[in-house]
DNA sequence: CTTTGCAATCGTTAATCGACGATAAACATA
DNA sequence: TATGTTTATCGTCGATTAACGATTGCAAAG
């Protein structure tokens, strides 16, 4: 009940928030700069290339699949994760939309 | 010790992930929107726009103010809260270099 | 059909976050 | 000086996160 509020923000907050927060740790981030340089795919790569152990990294990429920032698939025995291009686009978008939105330097008077 | 691992990243991947974080919940995008659309300025103003009790929104200002986007003056016996423009800007450029990285779809084999 | 190898999940632990009310600090005004 | 207004900080509590090792699940090889 009531603890946590998120649920009171406009859905293009949430969304926001949601793939700002899947960025917002350097093992992911690290990560998603290995799939996009496309240095390497398959997960067990991924954890030789990181400081972090098996179940951590796969972790980390749960949640990036959770935000639509990565998607896998199942090649045998292994998985070969990507960039979900729709959810990177999104992404980009959101996140330029936001940052685009300051106006011109004060024509309020306070800053 | 070694519980949290962040020490073991670059300091681009930090700092990306420091920017991303502060982002990462609804009410600091909230915030960041109405600061940026110049609605609201004052952090008393802000918490009447805001779901939330005046401590929280404070605490929320204190970590987008940590994160270098915000910058707070006082004003009297009131703070005048505004985006900052070198932070807001490096995000933007941080930002937007991440999520070019992607290149043309599948030269690679597996995705 | 068993073994091997890879990845996901489970269970646990410590740390951090999100929220609040209460209190303190800073300042203007009476 | 006392009072009210505004914001920051403190203390607390429950929820979530980050990390790990151990276990499980699955597909290919033998």
């Amino acid at each position: 009940m009531a603890l946590h509020k998120r649920e009171q923000f406009t859905a293009a907050e949430q969304e926001i928030a949601l793939i700002a927060k899947a960025l917002g740790h350097p093992a992911r981030v690290a990560i998603l700069q290995l799939l996009a340089r496309r240095q390497s795919c398959v997960c067990g790569e991924l954890v030789t290339e990181l400081p972090l152990s098996q179940s951590t990294v796969s972790q980390h990429l749960k949640e990036l699949k959770a935000a639509g920032l990565v998607q896998g698939e199942v090649d045998g025995p292994r998985v070969c994760y990507c960039i979900d291009r729709a959810g990177w686009d999104r992404a980009r978008l959101l996140m330029a939309g936001l940052l685009a939105e300051l106006p011109p330097p004060a024509a309020n008077g306070c800053c």
